[in-house]
DNA sequence: ATGAAAGCGCTAACAT
DNA sequence: ATGTTAGCGCTTTCAT
């Protein structure tokens, strides 16, 4: 014999009221309650040890309280801080959140869309890392709201995006650089099929100008976001004679291979050479102490994210037919994350 | 004007057949239905894209598909790996994840355990990681049943466990430092108030005493899971003199520690003194390369977990009056993580 | 200040 | 083979 959980119905009967006097009550409605019946209830609620059913409350009230995070992999360490800053947030005003791995898989992200939408999740928050840029349909379905992270992405219902100004981020990485003395800094960029890409050399040609400094095409090589292309880049430079005194990546999984081509090729990261990344992959700074790199802010943009689509979802019950087009966009900063060279 | 989504009614109507109908079709429990009209809601609801309202479903059915999984903190190492093995379980069995981060806190936990009761999900993963053991009440208002991993926990309704041998797991990483010729090896133990501690301990005497080793008080330090306390543990035995060649820490932590005191002291690591952890907090590898440790399986201790889970929860349908008190125990291996000495 | 009643969208007997 | 019906537990007008 199984003991069901108590219901309104039962707290009402027992106080001798209805149940609508139960459920305003219970969701502080009560306005124009009597104080006397209001303890009464209350009491009784906590005494039979009351837990609402929120299954039954999201039938009338239409919203749920949780938000899905549609993200690539956990495990990679790129997202448990976007993870974390977002539950934080969304906890903070008593939502949950549902999380899903895609791997980068199109097939899984609209699979999950399904799941969530099914599920009735207020919104959703979605990050993906693949440099794949572009369209995808099959997301038609869900009318749920989208708050896009660091990428771009062109699927329907985006009512927010939180992106980094990843200009500015290597304008700054490479006056870092510029700071510690090196002047002849070279770029290693990965694939340059994405605007991150291609923003983050614009940065670099920035800090460059800016420092009357020119730039060279041979200071520049392109290829892909691995660490062996790094090495590959390197040695290139090398062969060639590059006279570089740094080197400036365009991610952190390149500046591993870097630094690894320069050390076996007897050279002191980053006492001879400099050489920076972008720690947005694979927290290349635990992996090589002596690398300094931009760091995303990703606890942050999972913080605002959520923020961002809690405050779309509470506006939206005051003013329902309100279809705004406009997409909420906020553009946050890197840091810097300064490591000792080994000494 | 807000376009509602298409219900099991309106799909009914267009079809000129009842919602019963509609209902076992679209949940395959047609058995006694004629192809005919199958085939015509079938089709009628992809034409309307039907979005099945699971809130409704979980009402009268009384379970969601989704389950809890309560940790301390996903930013830590240890459990992304865990929380991906639960995902990928459960979502081969279509569930999906709420996922909650309490710092350990013993106050959100339950505040959790309410939150995901009241969410209806069909049962909790729990993971605590703090060196606390026993009591807790107030999680007693829930029903929901709870798998905990890693560790031991007093608390209601919990139905599996899903544990590592602790005492193998230091036996095999001493008998790996006795592979290697390291024959005087001293532990660095932490705190000993949990039984994980003792296991652990328990281990590397076995393991001495199976190599006709025999187990020196002086060989062992007790104090806390800090790499503060690695380095002064390290110190203490360098001063006492102890003729120890390596080193089996309480965790990896520890050894964090004990490699640097190692280090400052003008040894090398692993050449000079061999150091093993356990890899359970901080993946000191990736910290300190040259750092052998005992890896414990959390992804497939995620999915182990997942998995009785879920079948515990789908038996469960079938007989409900069944309230097992049998707690179903895995027990797991760890395995060993052997890192090359840095050349 | 409180109650009656009508659902929210779906499932699950029980009829036919 | 399909329809009728009675809820699941809660919120929310609208009465009183």
């Amino acid at each position: 014999m199984v003991k069901m959980p108590v219901t309104i119905k039962e707290i009402a009967r027992e106080a001798e009221v209805s149940t609508a006097t139960v459920s305003m009550i219970l969701n502080n409605k009560d306005k124009s309650i009597s104080e006397a019946t209001r303890q009464k209830v209350l009491a009784i609620a906590k005494k039979r040890n009351y837990i609402p059913n929120t299954m039954a409350r999201s039938l009338v009230t239409r919203h749920t309280r949780t938000i899905g995070l549609i993200m690539p992999d956990i495990v990679n360490p790129f997202f448990p801080e976007i993870a974390r800053g977002a539950e934080d947030r969304a906890s903070l005003s008593r939502y949950s959140i549902i999380y899903c791995n895609t791997d980068d898989n199109l097939m899984r992200e609209e699979a999950y869309v399904d799941i969530l939408t099914e599920k009735m999740v207020d919104g959703i928050i979605f990050t993906h890392s693949a440099d794949r840029e572009g369209e995808a349909d099959g997301f038609k379905r869900s009318r749920v709201p989208i708050i896009l992270i660091d990428r771009d992405y062109d699927i329907p219902n985006v009512i927010g995006k939180v992106l980094v100004d990843n200009t500015k981020a290597s304008y700054v990485g490479v006056n870092y650089l510029l700071d510690r003395g090196y002047r002849k800094i070279a770029y290693i960029a990965g694939s340059m099929h994405t605007q991150t890409a291609r923003d983050r050399l614009e940065g670099y040609r920035k800090a460059l100008h800016h420092n009357q400094l020119v730039f060279k095409d041979e200071f520049v090589k392109i290829g892909e976001y691995k660490s062996q292309w790094g090495s590959e880049a390197v040695n290139a430079f090398l062969k060639e004679k590059i006279p570089f005194d740094a080197i400036f990546c365009g991610n952190d999984l390149i500046a591993i291979g870097a630094i690894k081509a320069l050390k076996d090729s007897g050279y002191k990261v980053p006492d001879d050479i400099g050489v920076m990344g972008f720690d947005d992959i694979y927290m290349a700074s635990m992996v090589e102490p002596s690398l300094t790199t931009v760091k995303q802010p990703n606890y942050e943009m999972g913080y605002r994210a959520a923020e961002l689509l809690i405050n779309a979802i509470e506006k939206k019950e005051l003013s329902v037919d309100n279809q705004s087009t406009k997409v909420d966009t906020i553009i946050l900063d890197t840091e810097l994350t300064i490591r000792q060279s080994t000494k």
